[in-house]
DNA sequence: GGCCGCATGTAATCTGTTACATGATTCT
DNA sequence: AGAATCATGTAACAGATTACATGCGGCC
């Protein structure tokens, strides 16, 4: 169990999922993260960072360790999720992202994880995200509208993010269909 | 002139933009920015920070300072923003920004100074942005139609990041025509 | 001989947040 | 009496990027 209660990142939660798939090592999940395909089209890291996350999750208790030694060069640190891993992992899955602006980076990477899991983990997560975004719409359509005309570029803020929500709730719509 | 070539950040920008239209001290801004009206619906930022970033503009020579002492309290350090500053503003002010991603707050709190300065800056900002849109538009839509169905992942992303981008241009339009 | 790939990291730096510090005045 | 406002900052920390460090093997 995590030695600590602090809360994991999107990044690190992400880390968690490809090691949810197989066992990999630092550089392995680099060159994966680093071809625009996939994880990688969506996210992407530095070494330096990648490695410093992955010893965060090592730290913390949510992957276990085994080294394979290579001869010459560095043994390979295979990391391995555990229970703890692999429950953190699965409650970020299905959650909604909880801002407008994470639609980008974190909605993907679920939707990402989602379709590699089940159809059915994707619909509970695209329909959880689908009711989110629209108590987002009704507030900010709300927002929008309360700006008379004397506040002129109030209203033209609401009415950017009204119609990003609209563009992102079509996108959702799509996202639900099984793939043609 | 600037000591350094160094870069301003939108954020040091952004100050440039308040202090065109007065000369402001720190907390004054901070006041400004704090409400949820004008800039402040866009862009938020920490006192800390605050002052740190007029203490670089200072440092680099953007900004020049006269001390208004207070009685009890601390004096008001008012700055003043000099040729180089206006004219490193002005250069930011109708170039459109260079990533998708920055239409959320760059382009906005550009928007911001446009509407304050003339009429005819909403015009050309608009209209730069407006080009640089639809280019990344066509992009995305060709990747889009490159993803086969063999894809269906890096096709849904494209999908997003073109629909953001329509919903985009449809609100560069509204932002183009003057107010009702 | 030189560069790329494999495999690990550390160190320095940058932007930004959180927390701390001071001290008078005004409001509740 | 205690909290909020005015007005300035510093210090510590967190996340991410950039640059540095090592060392073997294979390819051109």
């Amino acid at each position: 169990m995590p030695s600590t209660d602090q809360l994991l990142l999107t990044t690190e939660l992400a880390l968690l999922g490809l090691l949810s798939e197989r066992p990999m090592h630092g550089y392995d999940i680099y060159q994966q993260l680093r071809q625009p395909i996939g994880l990688g089209l969506v996210w992407r890291i530095k070494r330096s960072q990648l490695y410093a996350l992955l010893a965060r999750l090592e730290g913390q208790g949510y992957v276990a360790v085994s080294v394979e030694p290579q001869g010459g060069r560095p043994p390979r640190r295979v990391l391995h999720i555990n229970e703890a891993g692999r429950s953190a992992f699965d409650a970020w899955l299905t959650s909604p992202v909880p801002r407008p602006r994470d639609l980008r980076l974190d909605f993907l990477a679920k939707l990402y994880f989602a379709r590699r899991e089940d159809p059915d983990v994707v619909f509970q997560l695209v329909c959880r995200q689908r009711a989110r975004c629209l108590e987002w719409l009704a507030e900010y359509t709300a927002r929008a509208e309360a700006c008379q005309t004397d506040h002129p570029f109030e209203r033209l803020v609401w009415q950017f993010r009204v119609s990003q929500l609209q563009a992102d709730l079509g996108w959702l719509d799509a996202c639900g269909r099984p793939d043609p």
